[in-house]
DNA sequence: ACCTGAACACCGTTCAAGT
DNA sequence: ACCTGAACACCGTTCAAGT
């Protein structure tokens, strides 16, 4: 009856912790996508209104970077093997297996936030083996880059078409390319009309680790031939 | 005096056309981005109200889809060269300069929609010099998706920068990788932090051409070598 | 210091009428 | 058939108070 459980029944009074509201996001986001994530749908769910959720951050931008902190800390690192090529490669698909598996982090990424911190010693053996696989330093950030923008690219478009795969029911659009091509089409297109059904079948199919493995050739071939 | 002139001083009454609204749309889109688009700002912009659009376009997918349309066609083609390898960067490069100038069709393209029929000209013409380099068509079609996503991995990228440099303000993040790095960080990432002021040296010139390169190299070997 | 309720200036989309 | 005004169910963010 003290004036404490005049507030609540049970317990201390529920002081908002700027911990439970990042926790509480990063389930939001989990569970449903970036989509559902507002500073209004999540006040509900920490049982308070927008307005308190300011109080301990700065605004939506600032909360999704806290989520983002220390993610890659929580997930496990691979074994890396001794040949620097095979590291650039093993690392790599070890990022876009990670990333696949939490769309959510991508769709905060794409947003152009910083990478989070805890990520970094990937990039930094990726750029430790380019440099042992003969590449001047220089070189070896821009090969970085690539395989980086190859990687982001496939989980971009990958997002998208599950993002629209979910949310649209029956949609004309959204076709996987050959489909939209027409008897017409024939003549000004024919290798893609020939192609048609190959099309599907090879793009349905995840290349990333095949693409890794051209991307990297690719890269030390022209790092060390020159 | 009549009917007609009742309702405007000049001319016919204004029925909406839904050619006005996608022009006006793809107005909006070019002066101010994606983001600046809304079913209801358009309809103020054509002088209307946001249930009228709703006649003309499904929905704001539909309209987006539209202005889409067409987009490739209104682009110059490039000369293309003899040997297919240069066929195939030539054409490559000319899509990611081509985007890069139009930022809110990557926007567009972010959302999950099908490319602009006009542009397939430039897969055909990609896949078929691969092929003419030697590899199967299988490969040919996996190769131009790698090429694809690398180029969209780095145009989705710029366009987040962009897009963030443009509206945040001071906002301590969207530091350029290296910048987060303090002198701590110097015993578990050591190569990162000396490399530290080439990072953004590199980071901020356009590697895409050297990238396209590399990666074309890459998958042409691989095609050829089996 | 931390919270609430109400408000401001927006969204996409749809209902019920108007002509 | 095509349009309007009002509404429904949302946004991010902020003002003015409350304790």
């Amino acid at each position: 009856m003290s004036e404490v459980q005049a507030k609540r029944a049970v317990g201390r009074p529920p002081r908002l912790e700027r911990e439970t509201i990042v926790a509480t996001a990063r389930r939001v986001l989990e569970e449903e996508g970036v989509h559902a994530l507002s500073m209004r749908r999540l006040a509900k769910e920490v049982g308070s209104t927008p307005r308190a959720l300011y109080h301990h951050v700065r605004d939506k931008d600032e909360l999704l970077l806290l989520v983002l902190a220390g993610m890659a800390a929580s997930a496990p690192r691979p074994e890396l093997p001794t040949a620097p090529r095979d590291r650039i490669y093993v690392i790599a698909l070890h990022i876009h297996d990670m990333l696949q598996r939490l769309p959510w982090v991508v769709e905060v990424l794409g947003l152009g936030h910083v990478t989070d911190k805890g990520a970094l010693w990937m990039v930094e053996e990726i750029v430790n083996s380019a440099i042992e696989c003969g590449l001047a330093p220089r070189e070896a950030i821009r090969a970085y880059r690539v395989i980086w923008l190859y990687i982001y690219g496939d989980l971009a478009v990958h997002a998208a078409i599950d993002r629209r795969a979910s949310e649209g029911g029956e949609a004309e659009h959204r076709r996987p390319l050959p489909d939209m091509l027409t008897p017409d089409d024939a003549a000004t297109l024919p290798r893609l009309t020939a192609l048609g059904p190959q099309w599907n079948e090879v793009a349905n199919v995840c290349d990333v680790p095949n693409g890794l493995h051209a991307v990297i050739d690719g890269l030390l071939a022209r790092g060390a031939g020159a």
